[in-house]
RNA sequence: CGGGGCGUGGCGCAGUCCGGUAGCGCAUCUGCUUUGGGAGCAGAGGGUCGUGGGUUCAAAUCCCGCCGCCCCGACCA
């Protein structure tokens, strides 16, 4: 068992700050609401980051960059917008410090006309520019992304699943049809889906938010909703239709191809480092981190075991020929642990604690019979590999833990999923921590209010992919033709 | 914003009730022995006790103010 991490029986919500700050994932930061991405987190976060992008290049988007400060009077243009954000905004209201007098103190100095907000989202910003850069159809689509930082002032935070201060990718796209705004909506959906099943290793439900979830602003907004290792949902990823309310509230109009003029149509779509936690909250387990090898910067983790100066000459010898092979044949990054000062079993647990993987040790034993070991961190198999095909066998064994990581966390979804077909069954269900509901729903926002007081589920998602089936609403008795996803969530 | 808890070497805590030389565990450093699942022994370094004021011969300890953080709720990616 690993030392200092709570396991996740014991409590759950102590387990996961455990394990991001034991695998050195983040860590408090002395700013209020905030973290600091530690190397061990952040480079999970590039490596999310690097495959996102990849994947937008692919669908035609490019990257541009924005301000951090929003002037306040663009947040009051779009009604609900501001409604949505206003609360958890940080103002910007002066423009410097000066000292008080006779102390060591500073204070504000000048006051600025108009207040700025740190953005939370930057929908209007964004827009302000899209005004003059869209005149005619031909200007369109335009197909922007951005990488940032945003802040919205959240009372209660958690490491990676809720910061005041978050890292994200935000897409806004600008569109001469809903037609084609809604398919961009759809497209960016998919990416997202494509991302976490095949490379964070993680399942998730598709679908699309009621009423009363969507975003401030939004005509519709569409989910990616994961479960994690306590059956609560995560939210992992939005994308919306923004129909032509932005567009209206920035005044972006166009010229069509019959020479009419319109309002232009809007999307916008976004993940966070909030991934990183989902990572833990899906993989991890009771010795620390476990990383998915797609999203690993370095997924193998080589040990060298030796007494003397001359078998860890022998050893490391072999490993670095191993290792080299791997990076120039395969392309696979990995870390020697050389380090003198910690045995091989303190290496072990630290290896398991930051989640490579796969673990390879080779020691005297191991050189006498031409082979090394495999340790597969999931599952704790151990593969004895000849040292002669090691190079060609990792790969594989790579591509297996990822197989076997999203097997293994799909089982645990669909085994705790369930359709429910009254509203006692459901209580019942919910208060046990059963995980996904799937229940037949025709109620209304308030409704749905009613069902988070007395049960703490919410609605997560309309699935997407939902057969469509005649039934009567938990709730409310009416008529409901499909089913829909209700649980606890982050 | 409501309720609760806590601020003492890097981390976790004891000491506070009942004022009297600031302690323990882990971590760190040095040396020797170790090294195939978180090594052992010996020694060493490191603290304005969150902060400002008050009481007192004397304050981590008592009194008043302020600040910060964590947990639980309502709000949210």
């Amino acid at each position: 068992m690993a030392k200092n991490i709570t396991t996740r029986a014991a409590d759950y919500s102590q387990w996961y700050v455990d394990v991001v700050r034991e695998a050195k994932l983040a860590d408090y930061a002395p700013v209020k609401g905030c973290m600091v991405i530690r190397p061990n987190g952040y480079a999970i976060w590039e490596a999310i980051q690097q495959q996102l992008d990849r994947m937008f290049k692919d669908t035609g988007h490019v990257n541009a960059y924005f301000p951090l400060l929003i002037p306040q009077s663009f947040l009051e243009k779009e009604a609900e917008h501001v409604k949505g954000f206003a609360l958890e905004c940080a103002v910007v209201t002066h423009s410097g410090l000066e000292r008080v007098e006779g102390e060591a103190r500073l204070r504000p100095k000048g006051k600025l006309e108009e207040a700025y907000v740190i953005r939370p989202t930057s929908e209007t910003v964004i827009w302000a520019m899209y005004k003059n850069w869209i005149q005619s159809y031909r200007d369109l689509p335009l197909l922007i992304n951005q990488w940032a930082n945003v802040y919205r002032w959240e009372l209660r935070t958690r490491l990676f699943l809720r910061t005041a201060e978050f890292l994200w990718q935000e897409g806004h796209t600008a569109h001469a049809t809903a037609e084609e705004a809604r398919e961009e909506t759809l497209r960016m959906l998919g990416v997202y889906r494509t991302f976490a099943e095949e490379y964070m290793a993680m399942p998730v439900i598709v679908g699309e938010k009621s009423e009363g979830q969507k975003f401030p602003g939004a005509v519709s907004t569409y989910a990616i909703e994961a479960m994690m290792q306590d059956r609560k949902a995560l939210q992992a990823g939005t994308s919306h239709f923004l129909g032509q309310n932005f567009a209206r509230a920035f005044d972006v109009t166009f010229q069509n191809e019959k020479n009419e003029l319109d309002y232009v149509w809007a999307t916008s779509w976004g993940v966070s480092t909030r991934l990183v936690g989902a990572l833990v909250m899906i993989h991890a387990d009771d010795d620390g981190m476990v990383i998915p090898p797609r999203l690993a910067q370095r997924p193998i983790y080589a040990v060298p075991i030796y007494r003397s100066a001359a078998e860890r000459e022998q050893v490391i010898g072999a490993l670095r020929r191993l290792l080299d092979d791997l990076r120039l044949q395969h392309n696979l990054r990995s870390v020697l642990d050389e380090r003198d000062t910690a045995t091989p079993g303190f290496k072990f647990a630290e290896g398991e604690l930051f989640g490579y993987p796969l673990r390879l040790e080779l020691g005297p034993r191991d050189l006498a019979a031409n082979q090394v070991i495999a340790t597969l961190r999931h599952n704790r198999e151990k593969v004895k590999l000849p040292l002669p095909q090691a190079a060609a066998e990792v790969p594989r064994l790579l591509e297996r833990i990822q197989t076997d990581l999203f097997a293994r966390a799909k089982k645990d979804m669909d085994e705790h999923t369930r359709e429910i077909n009254s509203y006692d069954e459901f209580k019942e269900f919910i208060a046990a921590d059963g995980g996904f509901a799937l229940v037949h729903w025709a109620g209304t926002p308030e409704d749905e209010k009613r069902i988070q007081q007395e049960t703490k589920a919410t609605l997560r998602v309309i699935p997407l992919d939902g057969a469509v089936e005649k039934g009567t609403c938990i709730l409310t008795g009416r008529e409901s033709n499909r089913r829909v996803v209700f649980a606890k969530a982050y």
